[in-house]
RNA sequence: GCCCCCGUCGUCCAGCGGCCCAGGACGCCGCCCUUUCAAGGCGGUAACGGGGAUUCGAAUUCCCCCGGGGGCACCA
């Protein structure tokens, strides 16, 4: 038979880690089987379903390379697939419930529901009691009711988990739950198991948070008059460095917010597909293709798992430095673009130094986002770093080495990088300095920082007007200043 | 309070009765390479929550304890 996955998201936010790696566990299953992957958008709570964030998780999924066979915009043959469009549907699925005896009207107000709690504070009571259940007509003077479910009084139901083995729950221990509001729409406890039966879902992975509620889901799906039981499987949670599960209060939980700073799908798809799961063998670089061949769904780990931000910054280095160059500067721009440091569009000048720019530092940047503070000097006048100054100039041979090196770059008739390089090391050289500390003032002097791209190919771009100009610029500092400038802004010239 | 899940290096994943004085990856530390910073190469640090039981033998099975987490809404 046909496995049928569902990824069934809220629209109630931004779609975060944990939701998008439940997609991705999910469409690795469909994709290894040959099965369909469903995305159903479980709006069920109209107060809190908004269309901007519909759209956003659509668009997130894409941008994660997570496509759906159906869905919306895709179609297929269970749709509509927005549970605010199938509200008849569950109408009828409820009324059929409650005429077949599996489901009852409650009477009883959200307030009277809510002062019989207080007393489970202190752990007297448990759930609702089901009171309403034997009620014959109305109590005098109420209309509106809700529709519970008849929980079997006796017996257990068992869940069968592919990651978590049989997990049986003593059918007493559950309320008699709500699966249809005052207002007539249903619940998720309804709207789910309904659609997970009629869209012949045969397969349920989801987060551990649902496992409790699994039960009703099984009682509300035979009830339906569904033969078989799905076959679920609990992810276990993704929890933050205080080891609770990842929310806002932990910063970053949105997958939109990782596309901005800087993160490529492959890398965040691939390290998700590590969060509770593991490859048989050694290596962790995986593309979604070695993924579908490689994954098990039940050899998904029964622990919760940490987000680890180095990790994941390690793997995004590793995709960033095997981007072709094109691709690179294609995914750099935006980047680029926000820090104003392109005209619009870009110039050809600009998009000259930065396709030749950015292949020198892809194995340098954890995160797109750091391409322009990389780069940002070869396109326009970058302001001294004071404390990379400082650090360089502080040297007694600074002034004549940076001098010299002037010099010297004045008189190449090549202006390439190695001309280039083997001229410096010869001033370097000459002067007895240790290459590593040699050329420190002159980086500084035409980038005006200590860390970038390598210095020969950075002055083969930067054009050799330029490259003099700024050293003519620090030379002058160095004089008036020395190694400690003044606090303020000490732009490198103005272009 | 009640129900349920979970417990191996700092972190993620291996391990399914002997091959484990526990393996891989990230991190961290050191060395090498090196025009900065990275990347890369090599090496190192570091864990079976505690107690019983079963067994010739337990990280692996069972029980108890402890610890962490989830659920108990007219949210999903």
């Amino acid at each position: 038979m046909e496995i049928r996955t569902r990824f069934a998201p809220a629209p109630t936010g931004h779609l975060h880690v944990g939701g998008a790696r439940t997609a991705l566990f999910n469409w690795l299953l469909a994709r290894k089987s040959g099965g369909s992957l469903i995305l159903r958008i479980d709006d069920t709570d109209r107060r809190r379903s908004t269309e901007e964030s519909f759209i956003g998780i659509l668009d997130t999924l894409r941008w994660l390379g997570l496509g759906w066979d159906e869905g919306p915009e895709s179609g297929g043959d269970f749709g509509p697939y927005r549970q605010s469009e199938r509200f008849d549907l569950y109408a009828a699925a409820a009324g059929e419930l409650e005429s077949g005896g599996h489901a009852y009207r409650c009477y009883c107000t959200a307030e009277e529901l809510a002062e019989r709690r207080k007393p489970a504070l202190d752990g007297s009571v448990g759930g609702y009691d089901g009171r309403c259940r034997e009620l014959a007509a109305a109590p005098a003077g109420r209309s509106d009711y809700v529709l519970r479910f008849a929980v079997p009084l006796e017996g257990e139901v068992t869940v069968t988990d592919v990651i978590r083995g049989e997990v049986t729950f003593d059918l007493s221990t559950i309320e008699d739950f709500v699966i249809q509001r005052a207002d007539k729409t249903p619940t998720f406890s309804l709207a789910g198991a309904y659609d997970d039966w009629a869209m012949g879902i045969t397969h349920v992975v989801r987060g551990e948070d649902l496992l409790p509620v699994t039960p009703r889901q099984i009682l509300l799906s035979r009830a339906f008059g569904r033969s078989d039981d799905p076959v679920f499987a609990h992810l276990p949670l993704i929890v933050g460095a205080d080891r609770a599960p990842l929310s806002k209060r932990h910063g970053d939980v949105a997958v939109g917010w990782y596309r901005d700073a800087g993160f490529v799908p492959e890398a965040l798809v691939n390290y998700l597909a590590l969060l509770g799961w593991g490859p048989e063998g050694e290596s962790e670089i995986l593309a979604l293709a070695d993924l579908v061949e490689q994954f098990r769904l039940e050899s998904v780990s029964r622990t919760p798992a940490m987000f680890d931000l180095k990790k994941l910054d390690w793997m995004n280095n590793h995709y960033i430095q095997s981007l072709a160059p094109e691709r690179a500067v294609e995914r750099a721009l935006p980047f680029l673009r926000a820090e104003g440091l392109l005209d619009d569009p870009p110039s050809e000048r600009e998009m000259d130094v930065i396709s030749r720019a950015l292949p020198l530092v892809q194995v340098r940047i954890d995160r797109l986002s750091e391409v322009p503070q990389m780069i940002g000097f070869l396109l326009g006048a970058p302001e001294i770093d004071s404390g990379s100054w400082s650090k360089v100039m502080a040297h007694e041979w600074a002034h004549g080495l940076l001098t010299s090196m002037v010099e010297v770059l004045g008189k190449l008739d090549t202006w390439e990088s190695e001309p280039i390089g083997d001229a410096l090391k010869g001033v370097a050289a000459e002067a007895g300095v240790k290459a590593r500390l040699a050329f420190g003032p002159l980086r500084v002097a035409v980038s005006g920082t200590s860390i970038g791209p390598p210095l020969f190919e950075s002055l083969e771009i930067l054009g050799c007007d330029l490259a003099t100009e700024r050293a003519a610029i620090a030379l002058s500092l160095l004089e008036a200043h020395g190694p400690e400038l003044p606090d303020g802004r000490w732009p490198l010239g103005s272009r």
